[in-house]
RNA sequence: GGGCGCUUAGCUCAGUUGGUUCAGAGCGCCUGCCUUACAAGCAGGAUGUCGGGGGUUCGACUCCCUCAGCGCCCA
């Protein structure tokens, strides 16, 4: 029997229920099933000891949708979670825990430190996948996954050993990017330049043996403490008799010499270059290029070692640079300072500048690994949406440089070599040796690095199983369906796991990747901490419920676009869900009968009237736009659709109408309209369970036949062909007109709703009375009419206000009510707008070209316009004329 | 410097292959309503030279070129 709903949708009572619920039957977890198709997402892994954000709802809302949408269908849908350890992020918080205790990593060495680090995952560790549940995320848990237990370690090793066997990984001394901040070694896309406003230093660097000097320009004074040369271009004019001369590095006292480069760009500056091979990349290339000296003068923590003179010794790098400045321009060298904006390379995690920084680091080749990829997505095998991302991930493809995957932290998966302490053999295998493979000695030592967290999670996609071994599930589940992720971390992430897929297993890892939008505040800012504008998305969940924050991030996520956030966004959504709730509970107050299989077979249903035809009709084609929709991963406009179906057609249009019938008409009559809502109800809360899951479970409940399975797994639905009627279809349109034209007049005239009225429709052709005689009920109903008349002769009343719709003239008497004048003037508007219109078709109907060489049916189209507005016209010539000898 | 994207109603945005009233939606605004699902609502209404210019075409918001402004990514 019905069952009584609060008037307001209150989300806090319901959905902890309904996941607890879920959970109970275990329906997020999947097992390989022969007679299904897999369909399989594997969450891009959060930080573990991240929270929640307004990203991450954007983000798993899409991935849900996707997941719980493709279980209806039938899919054996696997959503595997998990969390990534975050090495560099994760160690930086545990440092600063233990330094406000006043301990430092060192003192209390690598074991210590890890048990730290692990009882801080634990303690931190999983908030978000607690907070996942929250949102309604149907992940199957009991996969969840971490990138360091012990079998994704092993796997990553594994990893590791494969690609250093093939050549593919070695140890090399580079130019590393180095962050002071952690004293590690970061990758090239661990660095964010920002623009900033600096100075262009010009300083006089004296020529030997000679009250001459030369003026090189600078944006790092204090790296001149470590030049060995200085570049002109060959070709320049200028220095052509200094090549090969020496000038005397001030400060310093350094002999270093004048060559020429073609790297030189003449036009900067003076054309002459500081040389500082060891501290900027493009002068490491020509410090190689032309023997060079190398002197490093920085310490890991970017202060100036024991290669400067004394009085610079210890000093921090931007200390060192102002002492620098100052003495210069006391010796009279500093020619002078400009301002200048340039970009500088900050750490992405430390948020300092970086360092280049000479060091040894392991390396992995690229070269190799980059040609199936590239070719899976330049040929479709992986397909990006939007497709604009795969020029970005072509063009870094293309010029991909070697990738350095060691850092100096601890948190992380330490490198599997080991050397031997007494014959210096390199051992690199996954079980740590217990002896010299060599000699023999048990005087082993591990690499004390630990690799880049990325070299982790582009396993994710095999290691979630039990890869490298070939198990049943990885059998199953891989490749993987579809990836959502952002384009923050195409490079990051996605090409790397497209790599790695190819590298380890010989195929894709995903099919498709959908990349989502960056959320921004109303005004367009970045969310920050700093900024405070960043709403923690729990707050809006327990304010508005977790169906309503999905819904409404989906409605306002464009493709390809950043999102623009802010709560008021929201509540639009919040409307639309109570929207639904009472339009179900509408639905439910009348249903004064208990759920029965044959009420929901549409051959049963007894003398559907016009309005059923129409919703079923509209159901079919809502249902296959829905479908398609999601199919391109249209997120927006799915929630929209449902919006324009369930609001427009279902609540503004079917529910009026069969009100009648449901409050005076026979038991049979309130039978059949109950059916009809009832069933286009049940698809509709199939179609929005993706988007609103408790809400449409909550309401299943109450429209489900007994023994029906919950929502999260009834199928999804597909469009009946018995409800197509596209006739019936366009007489709704029609009725549809008819009404909003009569309420039209009613409102311009001020008419009060309180009065009944009166219609008289002079209509144009027999079928349209035919209709409109069928249909007079819900008129009267939805006009507040109490008496109609419809036929081709009838005469215009006196003192009435008209409208036309198709041709079709209505007449509605206002004596005492109408004002002449106001009518009049609305008249003549129409005409006007009509006398416009004419214009127009009769321009193109007169251009003999449009005539001639538009297709007939477009041309056709045109005709039929014009004698329309022509009819129209006459008619309201006529109706003013009429009004006018009032 | 290279690449990508954006510019449609006051605001946020739809508009698939160029052609039926496609010039739309929501918010905001104006008018009238507590009509027995919903005032987080109902009914009605107003608002745009579709960034500027040029071109292709019978026809351009839609295709091409160019200019301007904004944003992002990479050097």
């Amino acid at each position: 029997m019905s069952k009584e709903l609060s008037k307001r949708y209150d989300a806090s009572t319901i959905e902890d229920q309904w996941y607890q619920h879920w959970l109970d039957k275990n329906y997020f977890h999947s097992e390989p099933n022969e007679e299904k198709e897999p369909y399989t997402i594997v969450i891009p892994p959060p930080n573990v000891t991240g929270i929640l954000t307004l990203g991450h709802v954007l983000n798993n809302t899409m991935q849900d949708i996707l997941i719980r949408w493709r279980r209806m269908q039938g899919r054996e849908a696997c959503w595997i979670p998990g969390t990534d350890h975050a090495s560099i992020a994760t160690e930086t918080k545990v440092v600063n825990m233990l330094r406000e205790k006043g301990i430092t990593k060192h003192e209390i060495g690598r074991d210590a430190f890890l048990e730290h680090a692990v009882e801080w995952k634990d303690k931190y560790g999983g908030i978000i996948i607690e907070q996942l549940k929250k949102l309604g995320a149907s992940c199957d848990w009991e996969r969840e996954r971490f990138t360091m237990d012990d079998g994704y370690y092993k796997a990553v090793l594994h990893a590791f050993v494969e690609l250093y066997d093939k050549g593919y990984i070695f140890r090399g001394k580079r130019l590393v990017n180095w962050c002071p901040a952690t004293k590690s070694a970061i990758s090239d896309e661990e660095v964010i330049y920002q623009e900033r406003n600096s100075h262009l230093w010009h300083m006089r660097y004296p020529l030997k043996d000679s009250d001459d000097y030369l003026v090189v320009a600078t944006t790092r004074p204090e790296t001149m403490l470590g030049d060995t040369g200085i570049a002109v271009h060959p070709e320049d004019e200028r220095y052509q008799d200094l090549i090969g001369s020496y000038v005397v590095l001030p400060l310093v006292g350094r002999e270093i010499p004048i060559f020429a480069d073609e790297y030189v760009d003449k036009e900067f500056g003076t054309g002459c270059v500081k040389v500082t091979p060891s501290h900027d990349p493009n002068d490491w290339e020509m410090g190689k290029r032309h023997a060079l000296e190398f002197v490093n003068i920085l310490n890991e923590d970017a202060s100036l070692n024991e290669n400067v003179p004394n009085q610079f010794i210890g000093m921090d790098r931007f200390e060192a640079r102002e002492a620098v400045i100052e003495q210069l321009k006391e010796l009279g060298l500093m020619e002078k300072i400009e301002d200048y904006v340039h970009k500088v390379g900050y750490s992405e995690r430390g948020n300092v500048p970086i360092e280049p920084y000479e060091s040894e680091q392991w390396f992995m080749d690229m070269g190799e690994l980059v040609k199936p990829a590239l070719s899976a997505v330049r040929e479709g095998k992986v397909k990006f949406h939007p497709e604009h991302w795969t020029k970005t991930y072509e063009h870094w493809m293309g010029n991909i440089k070697e990738w350095c995957i060691s850092r100096q932290l601890w948190w992380g998966h330490r490198i599997p070599v080991y050397t031997c302490g007494d014959c210096g053999e390199i051992m690199v295998q996954v079980d740590a040796p217990r002896s010299c493979s060599k000699c023999s000695s048990e005087a082993i030592k591990q690499d004390e690095d630990v690799l880049d967290t990325w070299a982790s999670s582009w396993l994710w996609p095999l290691a979630v199983h039990a890869w490298p071994d070939k198990d049943k599930d990885l059998e199953y589940y891989y490749p993987t369906h579809d990836l959502v992720t952002g384009p923050d971390i195409i490079f990051f992430w996605v090409a790397r796991m497209i790599m790695a897929g190819y590298e380890f297993e010989g195929d894709i890892p995903f099919r498709n990747v959908y990349f989502t939008s960056i959320i921004r505040d109303s005004q367009g800012r970045k969310m920050s901490k700093s900024l405070g504008n960043s709403p923690d998305p729990l707050d809006l969940i327990a304010k508005y419920g977790a169906d309503t924050l999905r819904y409404g991030v989906m409605l306002i996520a464009p493709k390809g676009q950043d999102i623009l956030f802010s709560e008021e966004r929201l509540e639009v959504a919040r409307n639309f869900m109570n929207k639904v709730w009472n339009a179900s509970r509408f639905v439910l107050m009348n249903k004064d009968f208990d759920m029965k299989p044959e009420y929901l077979d549409p051959s049963q249903w007894q003398d559907l009237e016009l309005a059923d035809q129409w919703i079923l009709h509209r159901l079919n084609r809502t249902i296959e736009r829905v479908t398609d929709l999601l199919e391109k991963f249209s997120f927006d406009e799915t929630a929209r659709a449902l919006w324009d179906f369930i609001w427009n057609d279902f609540c503004d249009w079917y529910i009026e109408m069969i009100k009648i019938r449901l409050y005076e008409g026979t038991p049979e009559q309130k039978q059949t309209a109950m059916s009809v809502a009832i069933y286009v109800l049940r698809d509709t809360m199939k179609m929005l369970h993706p988007y609103a899951p408790f809400m449409t479970e909550e309401i299943w409940q109450q429209v489900k036949l007994e023994d029906e399975p919950d929502l999260i797994v009834a199928s999804w639905p597909s469009p009946d062909s018995r409800f197509n009627a596209p006739e019936e279809a366009r007489q709704t349109d029609f009725l549809k007109k008819v009404i909003t034209a009569v309420r039209t007049v009613r409102s311009e005239m001020n008419v009060p709703p309180s009065r009944l009225i009166s219609i008289h429709g002079r209509v144009h052709t027999a079928a349209q009375a035919e209709i409109l005689d069928r249909v007079k009920p819900t008129i009267s109903k939805l006009c507040r009419a109490d008496t109609l008349t419809f036929g081709k002769d009838i005469q215009k009343p006196d003192f009435s206000a008209a409208a036309m719709v198709d041709k079709m003239e209505l007449f509605i008497p206002l004596e005492g009510i109408i004002d002449l004048g106001k009518e009049i003037e609305r008249l003549e508007k129409e005409i006007q707008t009509t006398e416009g219109l004419l214009k127009a078709v009769e321009g193109k109907l007169t251009n003999k070209s449009f005539v001639d060489r538009a297709p007939e049916n477009i041309v056709q189209k045109e005709r039929d316009k014009q004698d329309h507005y022509c009819e129209s016209l006459k008619k309201l010539q006529e109706q003013l004329a009429a009004m006018k000898q009032l």
